[in-house]
DNA sequence: CGTGATGTTGTTTACCAAGG
DNA sequence: CCTTGGTAAACAACATCACG
């Protein structure tokens, strides 16, 4: 007599996108193709089955010789599953399993020889150990390590440090008041200086653009206080996609201080000439300074960028020489054009 | 041609002084 | 007193120029 039924085997079966896995007993591959596409929800063309574990693709003879309840992920056509790649998804999804994650690569750290695996396992500890939720000095001292006793949050430290980025900038501009030879055109300068400054201070020095507290355009980081490469300065976005929290940890916000606020139009090459040239040649109340003071001090020429999108050559961009006039005389004509100038750039 | 000095881009730290 | 703001010194990487 013929063996009518073959015994149905079972195994665990999930797709490519969900984690989730699903119980199915079959007799044979097709049987499971079956049923998996249909609890799965997907086409049954081209559908194929592979092992969890390692992405061996799973034959009809294959199929018979798995142990019970065998983990296999169900491909459609064209999709391919890497064992070794595994689930990386489910690793990014941390917060369920973090605190096992990071026991178990400090194992692994602990009697690593390879530098390289050293270096993989102390950045994948890095990100785990997130501690950005944290905001005052008593809950996460060891992130304070080494700042002065006066700040007493995450926030106002980075705004601070921010601040004092900034000052550094205005720091220039008052410098290069004592090179001007001419008297005339020294007096002239210092006025814009002094009127710069009062601006900036106004301002409060654009320390908001590190404070995670602050309202969302102001600020240039999520409020978790996740910062984002901007892209060299010739560049659109940032392709190697840099992004660092420095709220995150000592060491996260110590490696910030090497990301740069890196101004497009440059500081000294271009922008402090192109405000001596016109107080050379033009009266004083004819310069738009706030032009440029948005130039030196503002987001709309400071790219926040990781060290190695850092580009330290000549940028070769100008100032805008229709904007550098005009600020009490065309003062509508000039706010309207930047208006649609910003329109446009969006 | 290489090399060193100088000046540019930025950053951090320690320290000082004025003011609430 | 502590906070706030400013300064100076130190660091690193790159561009440019003069010199042998």
């Amino acid at each position: 007599m013929f063996r009518l039924f073959k015994k149905s085997k079972p195994v665990k079966i999930r797709s490519y996108h969900e984690s989730t896995k699903y119980g199915v007993a079959a007799k044979d591959l097709k049987e499971l193709l079956k049923k998996g596409c249909s609890t799965l929800k997907l086409s049954f063309s081209g559908a194929h089955v592979c092992l969890y574990s390692d992405g061996t693709e799973v034959t009809e003879e294959f199929f018979q010789t798995l142990p019970d309840h065998t983990e296999l992920v169900l491909l459609c056509r064209d999709q391919t599953w890497s064992g070794v790649v595994f689930d990386i998804s489910q690793l990014l999804n941390t917060d369920r399993h973090a605190n096992d994650l990071i026991e178990a690569a400090k194992g692994l750290l602990s009697d690593e020889q390879s530098p390289k695996r050293r270096k993989i396992l102390t950045d994948l500890l890095l990100n785990m150990e997130d501690r950005s939720e944290l905001e005052s000095r008593e809950e996460d001292e060891n992130w304070f390590k080494g700042v002065d006793a006066r700040f007493k949050t995450k926030s106002a430290y980075m705004k601070f440090n921010c601040e004092s980025r900034i000052r550094g900038y205005m720091k220039d501009v008052e410098n290069t008041t004592k090179t001007i030879q001419k008297p005339r055109v020294r007096a002239n300068f210092l006025k814009a200086s002094k009127r710069l400054a009062e601006m900036l201070k106004t301002a409060r020095y654009n320390g908001c653009y590190f404070d995670r507290t602050e309202k969302k355009p102001d600020r240039l980081c999520t409020q978790e206080g996740w910062f984002t490469c901007q892209g060299s300065f010739d560049q659109d976005m940032c392709k190697s996609l840099h992004s660092i929290n420095p709220y995150g940890s000592r060491e996260s916000r110590i490696v910030f201080s090497t990301w740069n606020l890196d101004h497009r139009i440059e500081k000294k090459r271009t922008i402090i000439p192109a405000l001596l040239e016109a107080l050379e040649n033009h009266k004083a109340t004819d310069i738009n300074l706030n032009y440029f003071y948005c130039q030196l001090f503002t987001r709309e020429n400071l790219k926040l960028v990781h060290i190695v999108c850092h580009k330290k050559g000549a940028h070769n961009l100008l100032c805008d020489a229709k904007m550098i006039f005009g600020q009490a005389s065309n003062q509508n004509k000039g706010s309207r054009k930047a208006e649609k100038r910003k329109r446009s750039l969006k």
